[in-house]
DNA sequence: TGTCATGGTTTCCAAAAAGGTACTGTGTTT
DNA sequence: AAACACAGTACCTTTTTGGAAACCATGACA
């Protein structure tokens, strides 16, 4: 038997507990939008009118709410220009851009599945 | 102006469409179970009790209802052994196994993160 | 005869996520 | 003076998920 268990420390993301790193990131980015969200911002930064256009099946208020938990948890960043009308542009952080690399795998992954699934 | 746009073409998934890839995954193994259930079938084929004990905080119900939804999109399976009391094994099938890539960069991405935002 | 173990199901309820609609603020343009 | 553009907010309803507790089936075993 060892003793060298660091293992089951659990780890903290806003007032909750999470056993595993996939619970984490599911908390992150698990959403009906946010990972939709994460890789069109991957792809260029945006004005909010702009992701409005492309997540045309939903609404300003669920926008704004994603992406300011976005924004609270660190992976995108906002910036407002002083200007009227306003004009706000949406771009990752570096953290957030840490993250492609599975919204690749899962994008293939998902494309895939659909592919395979349909030829039953 | 180029027309091979082959691009948007819909995926069903459960009567559902999703223009994305990443819908589809998410759609898949989104839940708050689902991808820490196969991430622990990856490791070893797991009884039902099994995965009782290992998600000791979630129910029953819960479990079976998740796992029948895994089978039933291909990604896990059920094999039944005919005895008393019951034994019912659950694995990975080889479509669930693709899946593993992705939940191994979760699960360290995750970590990651809490480590990362632990220091603010 | 009664109890145990396993792997469930059923019903009902609470909480969380998502969605709809209307309203807001403000310089600029007509 | 009125309308517009953009990026929201506020309030309320609906839908989806998650969860608690009780019930079920069956053969083995005491």
């Amino acid at each position: 038997m060892q003793q060298s268990q660091a293992a089951t420390e659990l780890m903290t993301l806003r007032d909750r507990e999470y056993k595993c790193g996939i619970d984490v990131t599911l908390a992150l980015v698990g959403g009906k939008w946010k990972a939709s969200i994460l890789w069109h911002l991957a792809q260029e930064t945006m004005r909010f009118s702009d992701l409005q256009r492309q997540f045309s099946d939903t609404t300003r208020k669920m926008l704004t709410q994603q992406l300011r938990e976005l924004e609270t948890d660190g992976l995108v960043h906002r910036k407002v220009y002083p200007q009227v009308p306003p004009k706000v542009e949406y771009s990752l952080t570096d953290q957030g851009r840490t993250i492609f690399p599975i919204l690749e795998l899962m994008c293939d992954w998902g494309r895939n599945y659909a592919q395979a699934g349909n030829q039953t």
